[in-house]
DNA sequence: TTGTATGCGTTATCAC
DNA sequence: GTGATAACGCATACAA
């Protein structure tokens, strides 16, 4: 029952184990008959490499390891889905591992990589840069994604908040916008500090003189209403409301219109990521294209473990300005 | 810059390699000392364990391999997320890949994680029966969730498709529909097949002598607007429609009011799955825990792989009814 | 208690 | 073109 070995191949086909090596492995100093006779032995045991051996051999496990956090529904499978594509067509597997908080959890997962992975792709929107320094093996080449500001040596991708931001302000003042509020997200998340600091930078730049409004939030669904409570109190005097994520603006959304109030009439509403609930809300928001940038992830780190690729470069993803029916221009 | 190796850590601290071993994986016939001296030099060194080269020593990876279809978005990250916690809290890590179609790229897929994991969790409604005894290693315990209906050999997860077809026509009689409609889903998908023939039996249990109308889909949004279409044509006498997923579900729920069809009033929607959306918009549906489900495959398969379970077993989930908006008792 | 030596399954470097 | 054999990094039976 356990599985046949390059041994058995061997003996099955009457040849040395360095011949099965040799022609498994398409090298052209084999004979054609040899050839024969190992891959119809191979073929007849079910023979099936054992790519743990192998990885110990070649010093090459063509394997990748991610590191994510909790991620939203559609976020996590599309980023998932973009990587294990590209991973896929590439010749590697890929190593999953959800990481929770940011205790000594997380620094066991990186750990429990080494020897298994070529390579690390990390998602840490939450944790801070000497935890990443000190949990990152020294030896593995590893990509991160929308990680703290600070870690600017090695290869990064990252989504550009900041002409995010600039768009979608843009066009809530096109659309005859002035009091635009701003929710945010959490404090210790690298995307949420981002998206304020271009908040204020874009309020700046399309209203000068006006003083920026920005609301704390968690990014959940409930700071969303919270949100739209101080609105409908009347404790906030604004035509806009541009949430740092889809969630949070749904919750605000939600809760305008169930006190009655007019979005876009009175209020325009924006959110941030394209969560499928937006479409099919209406809700105007900036699409990311989550895959596209897994894909890439891996698309570079790749190509720095085979030498292919200059690493140390930051790359940014841009965001698409997607117009729908919470931001119609007011009069 | 190149990893240490426990042989580092042997001449650092003095000591043989076999002892480093012990220390490290803290075996009692060591002394105090010796023990002291190796962790110091572990630590001193950065030392971490090389997995591979490990797992090769032992005959384990200490690895499960997870081979998923493309699934709903929520779907894919609950499961994960469950897999994941169940895995990472009993020492394994998970190898995640995605299988699009049924050619020969699944079979390689799986023929990918031999010598890497030491057993597999394979989730494929659609792959057949063939197909699947094909590919699947022979060494390799493995665990299939929703497989074909024919393997019911080794061990399986699966959801309970009959009881929750059945709990889902009880509430529909109950609120008085007598002329239900059922939307399925694709014919080779085994989940869709099970539901739809649960539907004819519960059917004849609550309403005898009435003839099941089953209407075929493929668990799209436009399949349950095409739905809605028939039955606002009159082609299709009803008074509730259930949908064999949420978002045929959703689609007809749209596609009925969009035409002025009073829901639940004259028509009831209900769905399977329980998608976010359906939460949001008030569809009444069976609730997959996917994520328990995901939980309770990897804790089997890794009993199985320590012997402290017994394998072969079929085990069934169970959904829950969570009734919401769109089922209100008729009149 | 500690060290030496062998094996896990493969690839690669030699001889032949 | 082919066959021994030494790595790869670790765990462990056996010897001391």
């Amino acid at each position: 029952m356990s599985e046949a070995t390059i041994r058995d191949v061997a003996r099955h086909a009457q040849v040395s184990i360095a011949s099965v090596s040799r022609a498994l492995n398409g090298l052209d100093n084999v004979r054609a008959e040899t050839r024969d006779r190992v891959l119809a032995a191979a073929a007849e045991l079910g023979y099936v490499p054992h790519a743990g051996a192998r990885s110990l051999s070649l010093a090459r496990a063509h394997a990748i390891g991610v590191v994510l956090p909790d991620l939203h529904g559609e976020f996590f499978s599309e980023f998932v889905r973009g990587m294990d594509r590209e991973a896929g067509q590439r010749g590697y597997v890929m190593l999953l591992s959800n990481i929770h908080d940011e205790s000594e959890q997380a620094a066991n997962a990186l750990r429990a990589m080494r020897g298994r992975v070529d390579g690390l792709i990390v998602m840490a929107p939450h944790l801070g840069e000497p935890m990443l320094r000190r949990s990152l093996p020294a030896g593995l080449p590893s990509l991160l994604i929308n990680g703290p500001a600070g870690m600017t040596d090695g290869p990064t991708v990252r989504l550009d908040n900041a002409s995010a931001v600039e768009a979608m302000v843009a066009h809530l003042v096109e659309s005859n916008r002035r009091r635009i509020v701003f929710i945010g997200g959490p404090e210790d998340n690298v995307d949420a500090q981002e998206r304020a600091a271009a908040f204020r930078v874009s309020i700046a730049r399309h209203l000068s003189g006006i003083q920026p409004v920005l609301l704390s939030g968690d990014f959940t669904e409930e700071a969303g209403e919270a949100a739209a409570r101080a609105i409908v109190a009347g404790a906030l005097d604004c035509d806009a409301v541009f949430a740092a994520n889809d969630m949070m603006a749904l919750g605000c959304l939600q809760g305008l219109r169930a006190a009655g109030v007019d979005v876009p009439g009175r209020i325009a509403v924006a959110g941030f990521d394209d969560v499928p609930l937006a479409r099919y809300l209406g809700l105007t928001t900036m699409r990311v294209r989550i895959a596209e940038m897994g894909a890439r992830a891996i698309t570079r780190l790749i190509d720095i473990l085979e030498g292919k690729g200059a690493d140390g470069a930051a790359e940014r993803h841009q965001a698409e300005l997607v117009v729908r029916s919470t931001t119609a221009a007011a009069d």
